[in-house]
DNA sequence: AGCACGCCGACT
DNA sequence: GTCGGCGTGCTC
């Protein structure tokens, strides 16, 4: 036997660790690092699945004996359990991917398995499920016929099949009598079976044997014999389609052996029917350049970062697209990075036409099936250009020559669970173990990356004109106070709805910015101040008019739209504030003929939905789109001459250091939609504020003095790139619960940070911003400091010691988050 | 997490 | 006496 080391699955973070089991011989192999196994954990043995990290003492000329010995040797006081079955035939993780579960543990505090499954695909996830094996053929002849039927049952599925079905084929209870005497009899015994979530997609094909046979064949079977030898073998779909026999009539021929049946894997396929379009891609000096600075860091034999600053509209994408065909042209292979609401059909169809059936879509709308088999094409080395979301930085493709990450700014390139890492650590990561490039694109990168290119570590790149000498649209912000106190009650100031007009007139098409769902954003009752709030979170709650509820925009629970106030039974409650459905309501009402289509995530949440709804808008069934942030990024539609911002200011509400960063990069990137065709756009920008100088900023669209004024100030309070935060949430359905864990972390941190010789800036314990969601009590001690190897020791030491005497308070370690909770 | 063990107060 | 609440320790 020789020894595994193995990390198991559904376990909390301070037991998580590699285990030792012993590993029988039967499966003893090479390669088995990677692979599954189900192994018995604690007190009861309950199996467990694991993954064998490390083939102890695997001597590849089977040396047994030395391993027993050092087996004993070191392991004189534990008595090691073995391992019950090895599950898969080959390494579900390869080398990087392995590599990628131990960053992913080191740098966000998550377990082995939480990594795992963040890297896997769904479907190719396994349950563990109770089994009969077969063990002694020769074993039960007093059974009799039953005997037969069970060794049929058990060897047709390859001499072991899951109880549930044991039983019910055979019409056996569970502790009966005859099912303990079955047991008993040493003929079979239980086992464990890990089930695939989802399987392998077949066909049926059949084909025609050589085999001459005089039998008499009706019409039919000689109809399908003829078509299979025409056209060779075919699937069964085609021979019902074509020749007009059923199945069962093919099925018969094989029992004459007339025909072969077999099953055939297949992908199912996430890429639509594409045009190829091989045409050159033409850039302008601007781009040009870039792309050669840029293609000079592709191949020198060391892994390089750059970012790529263009402004809205300057054809960043016409340079992604270069770098990637350069990329192919050495047999190498990109990952192609996008935020979720950018990957519309547009962008697909323009990789697709491109890059043909190389390319590999990620994204949220797709099945687990397809999700599965997208991953398996990686696998199998039949993709080199891989185009997706945050989880696509996982493909498990080799040889990669670059890694872009388009929009790197946004936030949904962090991920907000565990494990809570952020895409650009594995991007790095991998382009180091390549040797590739790291490309970050934006036209309003994020104070971290570019403030890592003013000093260096990144090549920096930028594109400063629009594509085709495009303009940049013209701004004007209109001041919704003095637009109220005129006499103007509505959402829409008197210039913007002129705008629209003129919009109309000339059959062109606006884009309204307004990021607030629903209809109210508040209701109340005017009074005695009573405000509807979520029973499971300190949230006040969103009318919604389609349902006519009140929905919680956090935990999402609704509640029926209420008549009276609970408090007084006040009769006339006041709605205030508004959301996209007012907006949508008050359009149709002053423009009676325009064709508004609202884009949230309310109107969107149907699968496929989304891009539908934008397909439409581009086939011009709409002459308004008006929607939340989803309309802001990565549109492209050049007849869009007008975009207004409604209330511009509640984006600027947020009371985190980087409220004023996502501000300006979302008004920046709205006003960047209108004006892309060949007639240069406006952009209005309805705010209370207008003095203020994110909203100033943005109407000039200046990142760079932006940045330069920023960037000041988060010298001065030192806010990132000045440190790192590090999150420390407490989550518990106790309120005191929840303080006292906080509090007590507090004081095991500031030991332990004295002890590491930490530098850091404690905050904290305090409520955090939203106290109460989902019906638990919610804290946060916050930490500015350095993300180094020191800290992470401290941190994990700090769980360690957290989780030894407190049980009833979850934590959880979150560094940079995007939000602070 | 999930379970056992052991200590101590409450109650048949 | 003994039932069970909960603090503590362990998982190869």
């Amino acid at each position: 036997m020789k020894k595994v080391k193995v990390v198991v699955d559904n376990v909390i973070y301070n037991i998580d660790k590699q285990y030792d089991f012993l590993l029988p011989d039967s499966f003893a192999r090479q390669n088995l690092q990677g692979c599954r196994v189900i192994v018995p954990f604690g007190y009861y043995n309950s199996p467990k699945l694991g993954m064998i990290f490390d083939c102890l003492n695997y001597d590849e000329n089977g040396n047994a004996e030395k391993t027993e010995k050092e087996i004993q040797n070191t392991n004189q006081n534990i008595k090691l359990k073995t391992v019950i079955k090895v599950i898969d035939d080959a390494p579900v993780l390869n080398e990087e991917m392995f590599l990628m579960v131990k960053f992913l543990k080191e740098r966000t505090f998550c377990t082995y398995f939480e990594a795992i499954k963040c890297i896997l695909p769904y479907g190719m996830g396994v349950d563990i499920k109770e089994s009969f094996c077969l063990i002694n053929e020769n074993a039960g002849e007093d059974f009799g016929s039953f005997k037969s039927e069970v060794l049929n049952l058990l060897k047709s599925n390859g001499n072991e099949i899951e109880t549930r079905f044991f039983l019910t084929k055979l019409n056996l209870k569970e502790n009966s009598e005859l099912y303990n005497m079955l047991l008993k009899s040493g003929m079979v015994k239980k086992s464990y079976v890990a089930v695939p979530k989802l399987n392998v997609a077949t066909l049926k094909f059949a084909k025609a044997t050589d085999i001459k046979s005089d039998k008499k064949l009706t019409a039919n079977q000689k109809k399908a014999l003829e078509f299979l030898n025409e056209n060779g073998t075919s699937s069964f779909k085609e021979i019902e389609l074509y020749s007009g026999v059923s199945v069962a009539t093919v099925k018969n021929l094989e029992k004459y052996g007339l025909v072969n049946i077999f099953e055939k894997e297949y992908y199912r396929t996430a890429l639509k029917n594409f045009k190829k379009d091989n045409k050159k891609i033409n850039l302008n000096k601007e781009q040009e350049k870039c792309f050669n600075g840029l293609k000079s860091l592709l191949f020198n034999e060391k892994p390089n970062a750059a970012l790529l600053y263009g402004i809205t509209g300057s054809g960043k994408t016409s340079v992604y697209l270069k770098l990637i065909e350069e990329v192919l042209k050495k047999g190498k292979t990109a990952i192609f990075m996008v935020p979720e609401i950018s990957l519309t059909p547009q962008t697909l169809n323009l990789f697709l036409s491109r890059f043909g059936d190389k390319v590999a879509v990620f994204h949220s709308a797709l099945s687990n099936g397809q999700k599965m088999d997208e991953f398996r094409r990686c696998k199998n080395n039949e993709v080199s250009v891989v185009l997706g979301t945050r989880s696509a930085i996982f493909a498990p493709i080799e040889n990669i020559g670059i890694i872009i990450i388009d929009e790197e700014q946004e936030h949904t390139y962090k991920s907000e669970q565990a494990p809570r890492f952020n895409t650009k650590d594995l991007a790095k990561f991998r382009c180091a173990k390549n040797n590739a490039l790291l490309l970050l694109g934006s036209a309003t990168p994020s104070f971290e990356s570019y403030a890592m290119a003013l000093n260096g570590k990144y090549s920096l790149f930028k594109i400063l004109n629009r594509y085709n000498n495009a303009l940049l649209p013209e701004v004007i912000t209109v001041d919704m106070t003095k637009e109220t106190k005129s006499g103007n009650k509505g959402i829409f100031s008197n210039y913007l709805i002129e705008e629209i007009q003129s919009v109309l007139e000339n059959g062109e098409q606006a884009i309204i910015l307004l990021n607030r769902r629903g209809h109210n954003t508040y209701l109340s009752c005017p009074k005695c101040g009573y405000v509807f709030k979520c029973d499971n979170c300190s949230i006040s709650m969103t009318y919604h008019s389609d349902i006519n509820r009140l929905v919680c925009h956090y935990c999402g629970s609704s509640k029926a739209n209420p008549k009276i106030c609970p408090e007084c039974g006040n009769e006339l409650l006041r709605y205030s504030g508004f959301g996209t459905q007012k907006a949508c309501e008050e359009l149709g009402i002053i423009f009676k003929e325009a064709k508004v289509l609202r884009l949230d995530a309310d109107s969107t949440a149907a699968k496929e939905s989304f891009q539908e709804k934008l397909s439409a808008f581009a086939n011009k069934e709409y002459n308004i789109l008006v929607g939340t942030q989803m309309v802001a990024k990565g549109l492209d539609f050049p007849l869009v001459t007008l975009v207004g911002v409604l209330s511009a200011d509640n984006t600027i509400m947020f009371d985190d250091y980087k409220s004023y960063e996502r501000s300006f990069s979302l008004l920046t990137q709205v006003v960047g939609r209108s004006g892309r065709g060949k007639k240069p756009g406006k952009a209005v920008i309805q705010t209370l504020n207008p003095n203020s100088n994110v909203i100033k900023m943005a109407k000039d669209q200046n990142y760079e003095m932006f940045f330069n004024e920023e960037i000041k100030m988060r010298k001065l309070l030192i806010y990132p790139p000045y440190c790192d935060i590090v999150l420390l949430g407490f989550v518990s359905e106790v309120k005191d619960v929840t303080i006292n864990a906080a509090k007590k972390s507090l004081k095991i941190l500031t030991q332990l940070i004295e002890r590491h010789n930490v530098k850091a800036i404690i905050l904290g314990p305090a409520a955090a911003t939203v106290p109460y969601v989902s019906k638990k009590f919610r804290y946060r001690i916050l930490l500015k400091t350095k993300n180094n190897k020191n800290l992470r020791e401290m941190l994990k030491e700090f769980l360690f010691e957290y989780y030894n005497n407190e049980r009833k308070c979850a934590v959880f370690i979150d560094i940079n988050p995007e939000n602070i909770m």
